[in-house]
DNA sequence: GACTAAAATGGATTATAATGGATTAATATG
DNA sequence: CATATTAATCCATTATAATCCATTTTAGTC
């Protein structure tokens, strides 16, 4: 079974709330019984995942506290992670709060529609525009790629087929 | 399962001091029973840690009397660390009182508003302002590094997809 | 060493925000 | 077109943060 696929289109309360799609509320039910870490990224939206997907994304830090003493760009890498992500949990109406910081950055404001975008391994939360230019910037990469792939199939050498 | 995270924005009393979250101050009790150090970081914020997150910070330093004697380098983080560290505990109603020299270090002015953010091993205080561009400047980081990923993705060899 | 003033501490109160449930509206399905 | 399902709104309750006040402690002065 696919899960965290598809996109939503949706609105938040005016609490800042999002109620999210019976087929969502499964995916993270299943995984981590509703237990989900939310986390700015850097493109500017908010991911959802489940708790275990984080902490595995975070295993790797190893005596976190000696190196924090004595590294600056370690500290920012702590507080990126530390100020960026904030545990939640999946209410039995299936709604979520978006932690206000979180919000601000993404740009989704309480009573604006966003996109619930699934991302495989959880879902993402969009600003509209934002989103549509995501996907420009996806889709233009992805056929930049396809070109060069094609002008070097040209050259002679070892080709796939 | 994960501690300090997340951001809170909230008021200096007018005697210096802040009430933590709800959320913060059971991460501190669950690991420290509320014995905290507060230490005074170059980036110009004020750091909140358990006690025995700074003292595994500070376990490293081996035989400082004999380093002391012959090093200025070595006297000069000894004195650092000493005069910007501090510990204090976290009254019953949650609130913790910063040192008024730490206040100043920091910016962080009786009846002004700061920002508490978790940094995984801890908290640290922020004043608005110096927060604000904190995240810019860990943004703007985390943006060239992922342009430059993204253009590196495009040229030819072998590829993470 | 005692008294006074200042500051710091702890607790209680009030105002604000967050939460959960229930109802209503909208959409999709048969 | 009727029904079922889902989303959105509204409202009551709870929890939290900020302010205020009383008490205690500390420092300074006579």
């Amino acid at each position: 079974m696919l899960s965290f696929c598809g996109q939503d289109r949706c609105s938040v309360d005016a609490n800042g709330r999002l109620k999210l799609s019976p087929k969502v509320v499964a995916d993270f039910t299943g995984k981590c019984g509703g237990q989900v870490v939310m986390h700015c990224l850097p493109e500017g939206a908010i991911a959802i995942y489940p708790e275990e997907i984080y902490l595995e994304m975070r295993r790797q830090e190893t005596l976190p506290a000696a190196k924090a003493a004595n590294s600056m760009v370690f500290r920012r890498s702590m507080r990126r992670f530390g100020a960026m992500s904030s545990p939640e949990s999946i209410s039995n109406q299936g709604r979520v709060t978006l932690p206000q910081a979180f919000r601000e950055y993404a740009a989704v404001n309480p009573g604006s529609e966003v996109f619930v975008v699934g991302v495989e391994i959880g879902i993402e939360i969009w600003n509209t525009e934002r989103w549509a230019e995501e996907i420009d910037r996806m889709n233009e990469h992805a056929r930049e790629k396809g070109e060069r792939e094609m002008a070097a199939d040209l050259l002679p050498g070892d080709n796939i087929q």
